[in-house]
DNA sequence: CGTATTTCGTTACCATGCTAACGAATCGTA
DNA sequence: TACGATTCGTTAGCATGGTAACGAAATACG
């Protein structure tokens, strides 16, 4: 998460770039905006998920499985392939998962190592029910908290 | 963070729009793209301060501090009023930034409940000297793991 | 002035991210 | 077959988010 609310003005940036070469005080501008503004679509999103009793994570792992279009499961290591997450934190949010009744473990039959993660029926009535707040939350207005700061409101 | 390495494909949102009303695949996968876009660039700033020993939240503090014109100190209300983290996780930030050094705290005249936070000079110093290489962090291309599943590449 | 309410900073506790490291299973190879 | 290297999943330990709740100080108000 960016948490910054008000980014830096152009001019703090350009005083900056006094410092040291290179800087490009609107190029910079626009990925602070980006970072912004994502991190409040994902905080929208995060409370959505969270109010329904799931993480983000969690809902990835059902949307990853899922939309897989020939299999019905995955393996733990598959599963982290797609979703940028260390192994120990999808261990635990597929045990947080199995808790919840969302997901079932099967053995794998070549390889005793791995195991095969399928969601449950609940899990994917689960994923459908919470999908259209999902997508509501990822459309919604922001707050636009930089905008709010209006200098004609201000001064 | 958002941790969906491959987004869903157009195709795939437009199939879930058949479940239910308002669904827009397009204005979706923008906001989809944004937020893993902006994860990335995130995950690599975030990368770099914590090899130099800062929290992003530590550098937002003192950049929030630093940055401000007239005042070489704000109280805990003030960071956190600019800051969007809660005062809990402020106060145990600062705790950990005077501990390495970085910020002092000063009695506030009027109001004992209130201490005021002002950057040491190593704490100056530092900020100065992780400047470039965030600004760089921040325009540093990204891995841009969407286009590398290139299917003219896989197939 | 005296008391209720609010505000500030902190503590306690929990969830979730990370790396390091471990046992069990598999693979590679002599 | 036997043994070293690798891979899978987990555990341990740490950092950093969050909310709830607390004491101390300031404020509001009768």
């Amino acid at each position: 998460m960016f948490f910054l609310k008000d980014l830096p003005t152009r001019e703090m940036i350009e005083g900056l770039a006094g410092r040291f070469a290179g800087a490009d005080a609107d190029a910079m501008l626009d990925e602070l905006r980006l970072l912004r503004r994502a991190s409040l679509r994902l905080r929208l999103v995060e409370n959505y998920l969270t109010a329904q009793g799931l993480s983000q994570t969690q809902f990835l792992v059902l949307t990853v499985i899922l939309r897989e279009p020939d299999r019905d499961s995955l393996t733990s290591v598959e599963i982290a392939e797609r979703l940028d997450v260390s192994r120990p934190v999808l261990s635990k949010t597929l045990a947080t998962m199995e808790r919840k009744g969302l997901i079932a473990r099967q053995p794998h039959g070549q390889d005793k190592r791995c195991v095969l993660i399928a969601p449950t029926e609940a899990g994917t009535q689960t994923y459908l029910a919470l999908l259209p707040g999902y997508c509501d939350a990822l459309l919604a207005p922001l707050p636009d908290d930089g905008a709010s700061k209006d200098p004609t409101a201000t001064g």
